[in-house]
DNA sequence: TCGTTTCTCG
């Protein structure tokens, strides 16, 4: 009767009809019984009123009359069926700070609402908090919460509540399992994350693919790529069919290990299995080939890949970088034309990319309309587009527009990071200016800045380039104070410095200090003192 | 279940 009078068009507000029943009661002096308005309540959540479903609650916790836990829950999942996620949080919430009685049903559902949400530490929360209370949680409490912990991702956390769980006499799901090992691994924590997949597998549970494919990833982010070859035959022969993600892990670890024909291998073994590549993949195969030296058959991928209409803005950077890299900037040119042409928008990094392709070539002409043309586009430049811009100008001996450029930059807002920071500092001792950027640095390190050793090499370099060692060499006692590590660069530029000065005896002490730091001489390292034991036509020991 | 690309010192 209730359900079919709340359905109706007339029935009064909430408000109305509870103050309503509860004055009846205490008119007529009959003991209010909860189950009626417990199932009022119910009847407005059915009837999708929730205004009134939220009324009728407030009104019967002010009138002291309990809800029950099964009418809450169901109110609480309505709500978050209809997307009605701030309510949801409103109500719970509201239940919990009113002491009102809940069950871990309704964490559950409220853990779960903020997960599809996105919302990982909200649901974290309210896990910790629940399992601080008198609340008695469940299984799926506890894979709720790992799924939580693992968005982090978290792994420690969520091995921990495996134990937990595995304490009770409860057994996770293989996606509760797989969960965590994608967890493990992407905190590059391979040791727990065989220990869990051992678990499962002990458990009853036999490998899956998205459990290999993780693990396979695992092991060639921590150098192991033949372990990750390994595995994959494994599942092959244990007749699990790798998928798409299965083959573009692997291709990617082939072509960050430098297997390019392992990589190719793979790329055909999966369309022969029916699978197109993606772009990922072909990004992967091209960036492999090109970083080999297979430029034909990075060329040959390209092609294709823009012929099927799969070529993305990483396609095209990655072939306009290495064309830029290599000093073909107009063949990088018309890589980009081509994107253009097939409706693909440049990037920041595709701007970043020809314009460090122009600096390098000299072109400041063209690299700085690049530049205009790109903010002209709305793209905003980034702090490496300015670096590279510094960089050029320095270079060109354009100093002014180098400083121009850096103060530009400061004004928008955008931080140096350290590599702007060394740019800078290396362009001011490139054009002779050592003590000007030795002034920037102190006046950087004042304000907290931490540089690091490659600003220090350049200033070095750039006093020894003077004829002034002992200032090299005070800059070189200043960086060991300020607990900057000197490299080889460093000593190097040292001995170096002191051949140059016909010291040969204190470049000597200057190597042995350098491998009394656990550092090897370099290729260059020994072709300076070589040489500068061929200037003092020390033949015996230039030998 | 993966999720890419750009940069420096001797």
């Amino acid at each position: 009767m209730l359900n079919r009078y709340v359905l109706g068009d007339s029935s009064p507000s909430s408000c109305i009809l509870v103050d309503h029943l509860v004055d009846c009661s205490k008119r007529f002096e009959f003991d209010s019984d909860s189950r009626i308005f417990n199932y009022l309540l119910n009847s407005y959540v059915r009837a999708g009123r929730f205004n009134d479903s939220f009324d009728c609650f407030d009104r019967m916790i002010e009138s002291n009359i309990e809800p029950w836990v099964m009418c809450i829950n169901v109110f609480l999942t309505a709500l978050v069926r209809k997307n009605m996620i701030a309510e949801a949080r409103g109500l719970y919430n509201n239940v919990v700070s009113r002491g009102v009685n809940y069950d871990c049903c309704t964490v559950e559902t409220m853990m779960r609402a903020c997960l599809n949400d996105g919302k990982a530490d909200e649901a974290e929360r309210y896990f910790w908090e629940a399992k601080a209370s008198f609340i008695k949680l469940d299984a799926a409490n506890y894979s709720t919460a790992i799924q939580a912990v693992c968005r982090k991702p978290n792994s420690n956390v969520a091995c921990e509540l495996l134990n937990e769980m595995t304490k009770m006499g409860w057994v996770p799901s293989v996606g509760t399992f797989a969960c965590i090992i994608g967890a493990c691994v992407k905190q590059g924590n391979m040791v727990d994350a065989l220990k869990v997949k051992d678990e499962m597998v002990s458990s009853g549970k036999p490998m899956n693919l998205i459990v290999a494919t993780s693990l396979m990833k695992g092991y060639y982010m921590a150098g192991d790529l033949d372990s990750a070859l390994n595995l994959f035959d494994k599942i092959v022969r244990d007749g699990l069919e790798p998928n798409m993600v299965t083959y573009s892990v692997l291709i990617e670890g082939c072509f960050r290990g430098g297997k390019m024909e392992r990589a190719s291998e793979l790329c055909t073994q999966m369309k022969l299995a029916g699978i197109q590549p993606s772009v990922y993949i072909v990004n992967s195969l091209i960036r492999g080939f090109l970083g080999v030296h297979l430029w034909e058959e990075a060329f040959k991928h390209f092609d294709e890949a823009v012929e099927c209409g799969i070529a993305n803005v990483f396609t095209y950077n990655n072939m306009i970088c290495w064309l830029c890299k290599e000093g073909k900037v107009d063949e990088a040119c018309s890589v980009w034309k081509k994107m253009v042409n097939e409706g693909v928008e440049p990037s920041v990094v595709s701007y970043n990319n020809l314009i460090l392709g122009h600096c390098r070539k000299g072109n400041m002409d063209l690299a700085s309309r690049l530049f205009s043309e790109m903010l002209g586009t709305g793209l905003k430049a980034n702090v490496l587009t300015y670096s590279i811009l510094i960089d050029g100008y320095f270079r060109k001996g354009e100093t002014e527009q180098a400083l121009g450029m850096f103060d530009q930059m400061v004004d928008l807002g955008i931080s140096p990071t350290d590599f702007t920071f060394n740019t800078f500092i290396n362009g001011l001792c490139k054009v002779g200016r050592t003590s000007d950027a030795m002034d920037m640095l102190n006046k950087f390190v004042e304000k907290g800045f931490i540089p690091n050793c490659m600003s220090y090499n350049s200033i070095i370099d750039g006093f020894i380039k003077e004829g002034d060692i002992t200032s090299a060499l005070a800059v070189y006692r200043e960086m060991c104070e300020c607990g900057v590590t000197p490299n080889v660069v460093t000593y190097t530029s040292l001995i170096h410095g002191f051949c140059k000065s016909n010291n040969i005896d204190l470049a000597l002490k200057m190597r042995d200090e350098m491998t009394m730091k656990g550092l090897q001489l370099d290729v260059t390292a020994y072709g300076v003192l070589i040489d500068g034991f061929c200037k003092r036509r020390d033949m015996e020991k230039r030998m």
